[in-house]
This record gives C-alpha cells, structure tokens and sequence, in this order.
DNA sequence: TATTAACACGAAACCGTTTTCGTAATATAT
DNA sequence: ATATATTACGAAAACGGTTTCGTGTTAATA
C-alpha cells in the first residue's frame, strides 16, 4: 500500500521548501527552469495529486453540490439527476445526493448536514411533507448564510431563491384541450391533494381548459387522491362510478393502471376512452397502448438548475437577484389518444 | 446575511482560547461548569456547528462515499442507490454519486476526482466499457492507496475488494426451469453480449436449466444483442423466426416489448408464450399482462455493500481479507406465465 | 509552613494546501 | 565602487478544527 504524497514529502525529497513546491507545481514565475522541472518530474513519478480536502478548507470551496429530493426511484427525480450530475461534472463538480423520502425531519436532518461546509449550494426539490406542513425554515436558514438554493419542480413562494420549473398548468390545460378538440365530453382528472405544488398547477389548468369549452367543470370528475401512492381501490371506484371518456392523470402510474382497468371492462383505448398522463418515463412508452404523456423534459430542467446555482456559487457579486426559469412542457402523442 | 461562526468568534467574544472553547464544547472534565455553560450557551445562541471540513482534515475522514454508476435512469441502479443512501445516512455518511454513462473513460475520471480526499471509499458497478476493455488499473491504483472498494453487480475477479452480486446463474436457472416444468419446449433466451458479467451468468443458468432437461441447447433460440439498449428490429425478426413458447429476457424492457410483439400477433400470454424477465421494475408490475421476474433486490444489494464499505472503513485493523456477498434472487410470479 | 495534588486553562502543533511578504544572492545601472 | 533591481527561494500565516502538553493558581496533605 502506497499511500498518497504531500507536497511537505516532496519537499523533504527535494530538499526545499514546501512554498517552493507548491509554486514549482503551478508552474510560478518566481521559481527557476531548474526546480520547477525537478519538482514536476518527482510529482509525476510519484503521482502527486493535491488533497481536494485541504483545498476546500483553503477557499472555501467544496466543488461540491448537494441535491436534496424526496424519492430517487422515481423517473422524473431520476432524469433531474441525471442533467445535474452531467452539467456539474462537466463544470468540476461533483453532486452528493440525499432522499427526504418525503419526511419533512429527514429534508431538514440532511440539509443541516450538508449546509456545514460540505457544499457549495442546494438543488432541491421539496418533500410532499413540507409543502404540506409550508414550514420552510431550513430554507430560509440556509439562504441567510448565504449558501445559494435552486428549488426545482416542487418549489415554494415562501423562500427568495432561483427556482426552475415546467409550466405544469400549461401541458394539463394542452392535454386537456386536445381531449376536448377530439369531442371528449367527460373528461376527467385523477389527481393528488393540492398541498403538491404541481398537482394544483396541473388542476388550474385542467380546469381552465374546460371553464374556456362548451363543457365546464363537474367536480366530481376529479379525483384527489392523498398522495402520489397507488389507491387502486379509489381509482376502481371512480372509473366505474362517472364513466369518463378521456382521462388525465397527474403522473404515469396512475394512468397506465387506470387503462388496464378499463380495458378489463372491455373498453377499446382510445376509441371509448382517452388517456394522458404526466411524466415521460419507461412506463408510457412501453405501456399497451402506449401512453400520451405530457413530457416535463427532467434532464433538461436538472441542466438549468445546475448551470444556476453553479453560476451564483462562481459569480463574486452578491446579488440579491433571483429569478424562476419556467420550462414549457410537451405533449408526446402515443396510442393512448386517437391521431 | 450571518455568516457562519467559528470557534475563534466565539473564543474572541468570551475571552477565552479556541481550546478551551472546542473542549468546552465537548464537555470535557477539565473545564470547569461555569465556562463550560457559558460557552455552551453562547454556542447555541448563535446556532455554531463545526465545519465538516475542517474535521475531515484533522481526522483524515470525510464521511462520503463515492458511488460509482454506469446510468442512473434505470430502476435497478436506482433501488441499489437508495439502499445505499438509507444505510450510509443512518451512518451518518453521505453519498457523493457519479455517472460513468457505461464509459471507461468516465469512469477512471470520476473515480480519480473523490480519490484524492473527498471519500472514504467506493462502491461502483462496472461500465460496460470497462468491462468490455477488461483494464482495472483504475480500481487497482485506489485499492492500493488503501481506499476501500466494494464492487457491486457487474464485477470482476481481478481486483481485490469486497463484492455483492446476486446469484444471476441461479435466477436464470430458476426461470428456465419453470418454463420446463410448464411443459414449455422452445424456450428462448434474448441477452445482451457476454462481456457483460451480469449476462453471461444469466445465459449460463439459462444453459444449465436447459441441459439437465430433456430439451437440451438450441444455440439459435439465444438472441445476443449488442448492449443493453433498445433493438426492436432485431427483436422483432428473432421472435418472427423462432417462434419460441417462452422467452427469458435479461431485463424488463426487452421482456416487456417482447411481449406487445407478440401480442400484436394474436397469441396469448402465457398460454401461447410466456414471458420471464429480469428486475423487478415498475414497468413488470404495470405491464399488461404484469410481468415474471427474477427480482435482484437492489435495495437490499445497496444496503449490504454500504454496510461492507463503512465496516471496512471504520475498522482500524488493515485487514487483507476481502470477502464476496452472493444474495438469492426471487422469482416474482405475475400474469405472463401460467400459475 | 513547605510540599504536593488537583483544577482550569492556554500555547502550540497538526491536518495539506495557498499566498503574502521578507531576504540573501546575484545582476544591472550609475 | 556603490546603489538599485532582479531572481529564487523560504518563513509564516491562514483556512477551522482537535489534541497534547505545559503552567499558574488554589486546595489538600504532611
């Protein structure tokens, strides 16, 4: 086991100082042709390599971003992660990754962790928990050090800090109007309880779709479920109760069992009943038949966040300045829906 | 903005040294009661949490981990992640996750930028890319600094350090036979290349099941596909021609897919065909019909490599002696096999 | 009263870098 | 020959902690 060399074992090699080292290394003016190559040729042979700790502590920099979601094995946080890990390396940085698991205590516990000197700034995206109790403290905390935040997708008003998210209003009110050009009459929408920022998005435009048609809204064509679990039991009872003829579903899951369900029933998709979810992910694509979905384009908007917060972490100035980039959505047309 | 504060801030405002403040702090016996209140109180006043670097310097520990991956958006590696971050979190550990996008190169960039300090040890599962080239001198140039590697999954016997895998063969072995049991005779095998180790274990047990039976080896019912991406093409003319009456699939996708082919074509699932995948996705459980699958349970796989690593990490003894954890996969019985 | 022990604290080294500043030795200008 | 500039390097502080060891003050013991 060859252990790792410091700049103080060159040193005593070499028979100079570590200031010299350090200078020879960085290829300095102040050192001679002579000991610069002699430094760098021992460093090599032996691999130097300085320790990212010691630097950090020297500047204040960790090269580090902290990424803070509630779930991982969810395709949507798994694309965002994947456009943060992408951008931030290309950038030199490397991303810790912390699941909330959508508790409100672990979203704190972890930011606590991370907040002291771990991390140059947060990418998160808050736990259903948190919206729900809108407790927003360990936020506010984290921003008044003056550690940068970029909330993404389940953001809140409440805390001043660069937020990215898609235009969920839009892609439900475009999904909803395509049922209605296609002469859907009961279109209804399975959704979760509004305390999720985007769930409310996705109603708002949902219902906006339908206050602008001939149609209007019915109440009872929406489901509101308690959270983004499966209640297949909730779902059953709603199809076979109102019958609709189209149907919008706020994630993939709900509505790609809403369609086996039906097709049990001997329902023909899309003939007797449309269906469009949200979330562009594994499962629509596969799904028989495949599912339309309004497509929130997560790698895309995990690129944004990052090139965000490592922007403000660089940028010397202390603007107090945030802005919210909000990503349009697209609907992906598939068998789900006639075309 | 409050910046945050220092042991030097606080032994500054009291009128006491650093020491006595960081031992203060730490109750120790030799501070009397009074300044020991004192300064605790003033600590939590002003909400004072040492600086995680700092530490890391003097104790030569960071409490991350470097996880290794070749993709995140795929279920498998995502279940094994957050295994990985629940044990690590409980720990008190965090995990710093890299992509190697199925890279070599990627994959020897990342693990030389958390090598020089910013980790404990590693955990990683092969690129396909690495193991395709079969070169470990990255892994081999870590271990050998001392830095604890657990390799998971897609491994190789050619570094020293701990490993988990599941027993693929036996998962193989297991689905194959059930076919053979259900009176299945043509039974299809659609893989990926040998080079990935994963796969070749696959098709062993696929062989093995196959050879103790009557039915014996047909070497055209196994379809090699290049990588683990998508190709329907190819899929597609291989079920054409062979018409097999069950087809194990390596993975959820090729099954999944395999079965809209066929389905198209009018036969019944399971009692024309039937299907057998491998990990047990979100995709298995929506499929129509639900898909078999021999589960890998990679949350447990994570929890299990995390526990070896911090195990590894903590002990102080240099312990030469590295050990391979083999877990049993599970057959999960769905609707697209008979039961 | 002299000696020793216990107590409470501070100075300083250390972890591995970077960076400022001071200075001896040499080179150039006057 | 003297003053000044340049070159090439080292000492030391700093980042924010932990920890060892030394020491002045008081209290207990002989």
């Amino acid at each position: 086991m060859k252990a790792k060399i410091t700049l103080k074992d060159i040193a005593r090699e070499l028979e100079v100082s570590i200031s010299t080292v350090s200078k020879a290394l960085k290829n300095s003016e102040e050192i001679s042709r002579d000991t610069k190559e002699k430094v760098q040729a021992f460093a090599k042979l032996y691999n130097y390599k300085p320790n990212n700790i010691a630097i950090s502590l020297k500047n204040k920099r960790t090269k580090n971003i902290g990424v803070v979601i509630p779930d991982i094995v969810h395709h949507f946080f798994t694309t965002v992660i994947r456009g943060i890990e992408k951008y931030a390396n290309a950038r030199g940085y490397n991303v810790i990754v912390c699941l909330s698991e959508e508790s409100f205590d672990k979203e704190v516990i972890n930011m606590e962790m991370l907040a002291n000197g771990s991390i140059d700034g947060f990418i998160m995206s808050l736990s259903s928990q948190t919206q729900e109790k809108g407790d927003y403290n360990h936020l506010k905390e984290v921003t008044e050090q003056g550690i940068p935040v970029v909330l993404f997708d389940r953001i809140t008003h409440e805390v001043d800090c660069d937020k990215v998210i898609i235009d969920d209003e839009l892609g439900a009110y475009q999904a909803t109007k395509k049922f209605i050009e296609q002469g859907k009459k009961k279109i209804a929408l399975i959704t979760t309880d509004d305390y999720l920022s985007v769930s409310q998005a996705r109603t708002k435009g949902y219902r906006k779709a339908l206050e602008e048609s001939s149609i209007g809204i019915d109440e009872s064509m929406i489901l509101k479920l308690p959270s983004m679990e499966m209640d297949e039991k909730a779902i059953k009872t709603f199809l076979n109760s109102k019958e609709p003829d189209a149907v919008l579903c706020v994630n993939e899951i709900f509505a790609v069992y809403s369609m086996r369900l039906v097709q049990e029933k001997g329902l023909r998709i899309p003939e007797d009943i449309s269906f469009i979810g949200f979330t562009d992910g594994v499962l629509s694509k596969y799904a028989n038949p495949s599912l339309t979905v309004v497509a929130q384009h997560g790698e895309k908007m995990g690129e944004v966040s990052a090139k965000m917060l490592i922007d403000k972490v660089e940028s010397e100035a202390e603007e107090e300045t945030y802005q919210t980039k909000i990503l349009e959505p697209t609907l992906v047309i598939r068998d789900s829906i006639a075309h």
